[in-house]
DNA sequence: CTGATTTGATTGAGTGCTCAACGACTATCA
DNA sequence: TGATAGTCGTTGAGCACTCAATCAAATCAG
């Protein structure tokens, strides 16, 4: 397991890293935090939320909430607990599934979605929209799409398990400094 | 507190908004996951440790290391009470300020480091600069700073309280659907 | 039809983060 | 010097998320 094959970092691409890091960071603290300052809502939240509405009958079974949401179903359940005790989801039983549950959200979760929506758009396109150009917008269309994929398609040999034909285990974001 | 002024996401808008939320979350889960695999290291840890290794000595006090991890005094606090248990990071006080802790990264957790680093740079190579072009790298870099910017400065005037010259309250990721 | 498997959802423990409160020390300034 | 204000770091409560375990109901195979 040493150093010698691995791609290091060049001091030019661990800045853009660490650029990336952070700007990720804060640019999501700062639209969680316009939320949550002026309507209560963590952004977590609100996306359930965002996703009920957009239901028939403002309506989802706990999986379709689930995926809708691209989180897990114990992430789902909590959330949802949390939710219906601030009033803003209600839960049934589903009529053609014993397991299942509907989440249905309440009028005073829409009209709490509805008196939010205006300021957390407002906050995304501050900070999202308004500083790139039409061009930038586009390319991080393609960049977004480049390393979704990337993500999705893990290595040609699943590293761990010795493998064959690959020279040897990756590295991170940068060489440790020496002393 | 009406939507009629407020700027909604186009459909298009909005695609690349949830393309966005979404990969950058798929992406950093990913980087973690790797970590936390490969070498039981936490990133939001692995990053503390790589700060500590590049200072002088591998050492810092509590609030420059807070600084150059740009997390909070608390956050420092309790990760490195963690990683003192690990045995990665020895505490001790500072010999100019008796308020101050420093905080020294130990041999062993500097071996941890070197070890865990190629591992991480690869997945960062495979996931973020590998399935990006050159000039592609070049347009995340000026996105990230463009986007950086527009989070550390406000808006002209700071909406909550009623701010005469603007239109209104702003809005969220697309209109909330209607029933 | 019955037993085994799969699916839907919940629960609880463990971890990490934030925020506010605090104690200890240093710096400032009269 | 002595009060006041600021800084350093820790602590504990509260919240969100993950993972593994669990239970109940549906589905599948023989």
């Amino acid at each position: 397991m040493e150093t010698s094959g691995t791609r290091w970092l060049s001091a030019e691409e661990q800045e853009i890293w660490r650029a990336f890091v952070g700007t990720c960071h804060t640019f999501f603290a700062a639209i969680d935090a316009q939320l949550q300052r002026d309507t209560g809502i963590p952004l977590a939240y609100y996306e359930i939320l965002v996703r009920l509405s957009e239901a028939p009958d403002h309506t989802l079974r706990m999986s379709q909430l689930a995926d809708a949401a691209a989180s897990s179903k114990s992430r789902i359940s909590h959330a949802v607990a949390r939710l219906e005790d601030r009033g803003w989801i209600r839960r049934r039983d589903c009529p053609t599934d014993r397991r299942g549950q509907l989440a249905e959200l309440t009028d005073e979760g829409y009209a709490v979605l509805v008196a939010a929506a205006p300021g957390h758009v407002e906050e995304v396109r501050r900070t999202l929209f308004d500083p790139l150009t039409p061009e930038q917008v586009r390319q991080l269309r393609a960049i977004t799409g480049s390393i979704l994929a990337a993500v999705g398609n893990p290595p040609p040999c699943e590293d761990g398990d010795g493998c064959p034909g690959e020279p040897a285990p990756p590295l991170t974001s940068g060489r440790p400094a020496g002393r």
